[in-house]
RNA sequence: GUGGAAUUGGUGAAGUGGUUAACACGCUAGAUUGUGGCUCUAGUAUGCAAGGGUUCGAUCCCCUUAUUCCACC
């Protein structure tokens, strides 16, 4: 089936809405956090236990499975579902973003993408309907049409340009999906300018999606300049269906997201912090690693319900991070991501009691205790 | 006991008679947003065993001592 969309509520205050996603898998409440296994697994995270720590769809990526194991495999396999043993919902990404940090600008023409594979140089070319076919075959319940994530800074002219592009690859991509059993999303681009994101909306709308994404944020802007980009994209998507910020899972991102109208949120961040060490708090994000926590034996957070935080202490994670023990991963992973999925459920319920803001303001005083993260670029230093 | 070799930071080590003693690991911090990458960035020596000498100047040359290793009695 598609998936389908039920809006609920909308908070007073705010453009957040709290909603129900029903898919293949299941029936999930919205906002949610989708936490992301790129080649078809949650890295370091087993099935088992991101239903413990109550996740819902998670995502795969075509780029990725495409060139290992092949879409042909995992086809064989009887879909990615049985293929990595996970009984929830998939979404898979597009291959978009990947062709974002592979490709050179000149590489991207009207047919297709032009770039070289990360394992071995091999040429690779992908268009929009090779994208969708894969996608189709490796069965998720929600395929990503294939996009441009616009580089930022980018001139009008460029972002222009590039979301007239993306708008007809969406159109390709949706005139020869077949899949019943699968759902396919358009992407928002438009950089920072209104009236592109207006216009790449109202366009996509008119091709028809059973859901909409929001793209090109995250890619060095400053936090304003991001929320700024997720106003003008909501701004125009139809209310009923469900809207998904790609890529995005600071957690002030995802309440600030959640405020302006977004459902659902992905992001590498929680997983990828846990492998070098970061765990997040309620207090700020913590490096396990400073030695500081040599001696601390007390939980990631007292008040965390996941395994983590239930049955080991900080000394003890801190020790496995130190070794290099896989199992310290593991821990930080499943408490990052319990973290994230446990400020989706709060966000819901201030979604029913509509006091979103003062949570938000409540939780940027205990996570940033004042420094001024407004300001800060959304990806490394690139001066 | 005799002969030989060695002694540089927490570790393994490079190196030169003359401004800031390589590199690696470790350690200490930081980064990380549709995941190539347990990755990236930065910092980290009471001045080179101790004492004495040669020299304008020695970690690098000479002497003594200490310690370690190898070979032979």
């Amino acid at each position: 089936m598609k998936i389908k969309y039920t809006l609920i509520k909308k908070e007073d205050n705010t453009k957040a809405r709290l909603g129900k996603l029903e898919t293949n898998y299941g029936t999930y409440d919205t906002p949610m956090f989708m936490p992301v296994g790129t080649r078809a697994s949650v890295k370091g995270v087993s099935p088992k236990e991101l239903h413990e720590i109550n996740s819902g769809i998670i995502l795969a990526n075509t780029y990725h499975l495409w060139l290992r194991p092949g879409e042909d495999i995992v086809n064989k396999a009887g879909g990615l579902h049985k293929f990595m043993g996970y009984d929830g919902p998939i979404l898979t990404d597009s291959g978009g973003f990947q062709v974002f940090s592979l490709a050179r600008p000149k590489d991207i023409t009207e047919e297709g993408v032009k770039f070289k594979s990360h394992i071995d140089g091999t040429k690779l070319f992908l268009t929009p309907e090779k994208s969708i076919e894969i996608q189709n075959k490796l069965d998720s319940d929600i395929a990503m049409s294939f996009d441009e994530c616009i580089p930022y800074p980018a001139t009008r002219e460029y972002v222009e340009k590039s979301i007239e592009r993306t708008i007809r690859w969406a159109k390709r991509g949706k005139d020869v999906f077949n899949n019943e059993r699968q759902s396919l999303f358009g992407i928002v681009q438009g950089g920072e300018y209104e009236d592109l994101r207006k216009k790449c909306t109202e366009e996509l709308v008119k091709i028809g999606f059973d859901g909409f994404s929001i793209g090109g944020t995250s890619v060095g802007e400053n936090k304003e300049t991001m929320y700024k980009m997720v106003e003008y994209s909501t701004k125009y998507l139809p209310e009923d269906k469900v809207r998904y910020l790609m890529g995005v899972g600071d957690p002030i991102d995802i309440i600030e997201g959640v405020i302006r109208g977004v459902d659902i949120f992905d992001c590498v961040l929680p997983t990828r912090i846990a492998r070098h060490g970061n765990a997040f708090t309620k207090y700020g994000k913590i490096n396990l690693k400073n030695a500081k926590f040599k001696e601390d034996f007390t939980p990631i957070e007292e008040t965390c319900d996941c395994y983590a935080c239930k049955n080991f202490t900080k000394a003890y994670i801190r020790h496995l991070v130190t070794v290099d023990e896989m199992f310290g991963s593991t821990l930080l992973s499943i408490h990052n991501l319990r973290f994230l999925i446990r400020l989706t459920e709060d966000l819901r319920e201030c979604i029913k009691n509509n006091n979103i803001l003062e949570y938000r303001d409540e939780f940027i005083k205990n996570y940033y205790h004042g420094e001024d993260y407004l300001n800060k670029k959304t990806k490394g230093q690139d001066d």
